[in-house]
DNA sequence: CGTCGGTGATACCGGCCGAGTATCACCGAC
DNA sequence: GTCGGTGATACTCGGCCGGTATCACCGACG
């Protein structure tokens, strides 16, 4: 019943994906008859029909679907072991890698480093990437924020939850209210609110400019050209020429701990420890 | 580097279980040699030491600790990837495995399939097995209760939070309170509350009886031996020599859906949606 | 209606790798 | 020092994985 080999769904992929026998066997760098015989061994061992080949090429059925999902993620998830066995060889394993958004929670991080005393590595990286590096086996924990991040699969342990504020333009009229909306911000003419990329790297259309990382944000801020709303705590990061409002309206930002479900490591249960502790 | 057979997986973990290849080469149905062969193999294919081979026997290094957490958590996946492709090519992939515990939730289950109008297939289990179906494969949503069951490595969706009662025999002296304590209930002379199985089947030591499922508790109760503390919607099944007393002091129960976090099927999605509209 | 291009399946073969047997090297216990 | 027990090594064999050649099928096209 346990009978899936990797290299098996490794190879199914890559024909469910292009849905062409001959082009799945180049890209997997093999001829396409072992491949067709290797699709049907599983089919055979399932008992489960996969793949509809029909006249002009292939098509998935229901269960081939399924697998195509499950298969996709089992791989995923066995780079992921290899790689966090790779670290803890090298780490002693006691090393741990926290992945966090650059310029994010530099206070809450400060905190939660100075009370975990073993050694942490810093792993800053792009708005989404935190997910992706948990679930590489990159990264070994990371700072996450409710309700932007996908948070599926994962344990969390909430840390801190704040207000969100827009940052302006020191100069512009609105940077002196002690208080906005959200529909104040998004109304203003000449200001349009800047767009963060998706997971997939897209962008949703509008007018405000699209934005890779915060040191890119603050320079167009300051510039007078867009605005963002971010939560309280981008303060760290403030210019001379910003000014932070808070917004009446906004939901509230939750920061969390986040760490691969199955994880069990004493490293990592140490980290969450100092950080329930400080909580 | 994403070179993990499944099989050298098996192959490990039989080793790392029993920490003797002779044994676990036993286990596995096969020789000795081949299996010391293997385990090199993936040593060398990953470039870590998995297993400390020093006098009398064998012990794992931290790498191997954490192969062994990695691979147990990919070979379930496995398996439960398998089961869940047969099921969906035996159901057409419409139909739906809900597992639940037997006897909770009546009311929530029935306006549930109630509003999901395809078809779905209930799974009574027994207290914590809700987990296990899900991982397992052999279930695709499953009602559990926070704080009771573990959720995590699900996607939940809140459906119900309901006070929780202590169920008492009919003729008890307390069963005539409007209502009741924890402290209250925990006290009460010659009468020791019930206790449940943990999820590796041993009980904690107590007073109480052993409980199996609802029918022997209820029957128990019935009898004058035991008490329980369940939540609200057990009246559904509850017996005229019974009475619920409400608890003032006892957390809250929240009934919730869950499913595997990266689960996308349809049917599973239609049924959360319906889930969240009749919320 | 026959040919042609392109699909996946089949036949067949060779080489490699996985598995078995026999044996070794090592070490601790008595 | 011998013996029992450990895992590693040497060598052989068989099966399976992969490659080449070819087939069976079908839709397109003139």
């Amino acid at each position: 019943m346990d009978v899936l080999e990797t290299r098996e769904l490794r190879y199914f992929v890559a024909v469910a994906e292009d849905l062409h026998f001959g082009r799945a066997a180049d890209r997997l760098g093999m001829a396409q008859p072992p491949l067709s015989r290797a699709i049907q061994q599983l089919e055979r061992r399932l008992g489960v029909t996969l793949l509809e080949r029909n006249r002009r090429g292939v098509a998935l059925t229901g269960a081939g679907r399924v697998l195509l999902d499950e298969a996709r993620t089992l791989l995923d998830a066995a780079a992921a072991a290899a790689r966090r066995t790779q670290r803890a060889a090298t780490d002693g394993g006691n090393r741990l890698v926290l992945a966090t958004k650059a310029g994010a929670n530099h206070e809450l991080l400060r905190t939660l480093l100075d009370a975990y005393a073993a050694e942490v590595e810093v792993l800053l990286c792009g708005m989404g990437d935190q997910a992706r590096m948990l679930r590489d086996g990159r990264a070994d924990v990371a700072l996450m924020q409710r309700p932007f991040d996908e948070l599926t699969g994962f344990d969390t342990e909430e840390l801190l939850t704040e207000q969100q504020v827009a940052i302006l333009p020191a100069e512009h009229p609105l940077a002196t209210r002690t208080a906005l909306t959200m529909a104040e911000i998004g109304a203003v003419a000449g200001l349009p609110v800047a767009r963060w990329p998706r997971p997939d790297g897209t962008y949703e259309p509008g007018p405000g400019p699209e934005i890779h990382d915060l040191s890119q944000l603050a320079q167009l801020i300051a510039l007078g050209q867009t605005t963002a709303v971010l939560c309280a705590s981008s303060r760290w990061w403030l210019w001379s020429a910003h000014t932070a409002v808070p917004l009446t309206d906004a939901p509230h930002v939750t920061t969390v701990l986040a760490w691969p479900a199955h994880s069990r490591s004493r490293a990592v249960a140490g980290l969450v420890g100092a950080a329930t502790g400080l909580r």
